[in-house]
RNA sequence: GCUCCCUUCGUCUAGCGGUUAGGACGCGGCCCUCUCAAGGCUGAAACGCGGGUUCGAUUCCCGCAGGGAGCGCCA
């Protein structure tokens, strides 16, 4: 049997990282199985639904590489289906009109609550004798009502539910339309899902839809329900917890493959593992190995994962988001040197792009943003001569490199007296504005010559040394 | 309220009857060092509680407590 799994997100906001994690359980089990991949939106909800929050699914995976063997099929173009099967239900005794409205079914529940019973409806039009004039049926479907139904999951094990404890739920509505148990069921059987892997919401459903499935001849699939994905409090994940679009991570300069690495580790190793290929998961992934207690979202963590993913990537490779956070920076990435030496140069000292981008800005452009505090500290009289002496070196090397530089520095601080540190602070500071940057010979290459001996010279009125030497 | 699920360091997890309970993030210390990092070494840090079963329970069973989900003409 051909492994067919399948991700069914409903477009009524962004793609969720929780929905992302389904997402790749799902595309790993089939991946690693050699089967298929099918990906629907269930926008049956037509209010809610958008053609924005449709793109930024497809986006989404586009960008994190989820990539689907079928689809994207959308649960609006398939209404026709859904009436042909509910009509078989209808005709043969599956399923029946029911004519309570919904304030009738509102009061119910009421009561029930307030009698300490689970709320649901009672079955009453199972065997009403005809139409109620005025009132718009919806068509309900026959659950039974004695024994029990067990779902074997794939996470959780056996899970064994009462039958009584179910009631007759709704597959059409009142207007004609499917609702979203009715469309899964019909949809997972006509496309030939094997393996439903989704969130651990959709346990407490799964034996109406088994119902379902069975009433309708299809095969039932097998079932494995993930654990939620919280916030950092325990919580449900939401905005205040930072970002849950996943697009936001690819804004803030997360790497894709970064992120995946940290979702896999949700709630599933493999052994002491950390860091895993693509490759690898695929390999190694197992849905037996998947916990089934909730995780929590640690921010912290991916920004680690994300570093050691920036640290062993191609930098030309990440040209491009580079530029983007360059831009959205406000800089201009022609106005500095290649990404590539700049991400090289910066890669061990920040978790994501945009943090290289902040702190790389006097890369990209003439003017430096002094910090005063350190020009105060570092840029005194004492160096002033140094500085200097070092402009004039630096004016005549023969080649711009880092190893160039280097030999001059070294030179000229021992000329001057100076410990390598004791000059290479005061010059850092002139050429980037601060106190942090890559290894100064590095640095100092990645500002470019011209550039160099602009601040350098411009640093020397701070001293109050004048021109010096 | 009813039904179902979950419970190992702060967090992610390894463990599948006998372990000094391991790793990772984060946190502290030391080393390295031109800054910041990265890296290396190192320290603190966990089996929710109560009953069983067993020679022996983190591990199996039952309660309890705590957390979560479901109970819509939402998905």
């Amino acid at each position: 049997m051909t492994v067919k799994t399948r991700f069914a997100p409903s477009p009524t906001g962004f793609l969720h990282i929780g929905g992302v994690r389904t997402a790749l359980f799902s595309w790993l089990y089939a991946r690693h199985h050699g089967g298929q991949f099918v990906l629907r939106i269930e926008d049956t909800d037509r209010e809610r639904s958008t053609q924005a929050a449709v793109d930024a699914i497809l986006d989404g995976l586009a960008w994190l590489g989820l990539d689907h063997d079928e689809g994207p099929y959308y649960q609006t173009r398939r209404f026709d289906r859904y009436a042909e099967q509910a009509d078989r239900l209808l005709r043969e005794g599956k399923a029946y009109r029911c004519y309570c409205t919904r304030e009738e079914l509102e009061a119910r529940r009421a009561e029930q609550m307030a009698r300490g019973e689970k709320p649901r409806y009672d079955g009453r039009c199972r065997h009403r004798a005809g139409p109620v004039p005025g009132v718009a049926p919806v068509l309900r479907f026959v659950t039974p009502t004695e024994g029990v139904t067990v779902v074997d999951d794939l996470v959780r094990g056996r899970v064994e539910f009462q039958n009584a404890e179910l009631d007759d739920l709704i597959l059409v509505r009142s207007d004609g339309t499917p609702t979203f148990h009715f469309g899964v069921v019909v949809d997972d059987g006509d496309m030939g899902i094997t393996h439903v892997i989704r969130g651990d919401d959709h346990l407490n459903n799964t034996p109406r839809q088994m119902h379902m499935i069975r009433a309708l001849g299809y095969h039932l699939p097998a079932y494995g329900h993930l654990p939620m994905i919280l916030g950092s409090d325990g919580a449900k994940l939401s905005k205040r917890h930072g970002a849950v679009n996943v697009l936001e991570y690819r804004e803030e300069g997360f790497l894709p493959d970064a992120l995946l690495n940290y979702l896999v580790r949700l709630g599933w190793a493999h052994g002491d593992q950390e860091i895993f290929t693509r490759e690898e998961m695929i390999r190694l992934f197992d849905i037996a190995g998947v916990n089934a207690s909730a995780s929590r979202f640690d921010g912290e963590k991916l920004r680690w994962l994300n570093q050691q993913y920036l640290k062993s990537a191609d930098p030309a490779g990440l040209a491009a988001p580079f530029a983007e956070q360059l831009k959205h920076a406000g800089f201009d990435p022609g106005a500095g040197p290649p990404a590539a030496a700049v991400i090289e140069a910066y890669r061990e000292r920040a978790a994501t792009l945009r943090d290289i981008a902040h702190s790389a800005g006097y890369l990209y452009g003439d003017r430096v943003q002094m910090d005063d505090a350190a020009a105060r500290k570092h840029l005194t009289t004492a160096v002033g001569g140094a500085l200097a002496q070092l402009a004039v070196r630096l004016g005549s090397l023969a080649e711009w490199t880092r190893g160039g530089i280097h030999e001059v520095m070294t030179s000229v601080a021992t000329d001057a007296g100076l410990g390598f540190g004791k000059l290479g602070q005061p010059v850092r500071v002139a050429v980037t504005g601060g106190t942090v940057s890559p290894p100064i010979d590095v640095t100092l290459e990645l500002v470019g010559r011209k550039r160099t001996l602009a601040r350098l010279t411009a640093a020397l009125s701070l001293t109050g040394s004048g021109t010096g030497a």
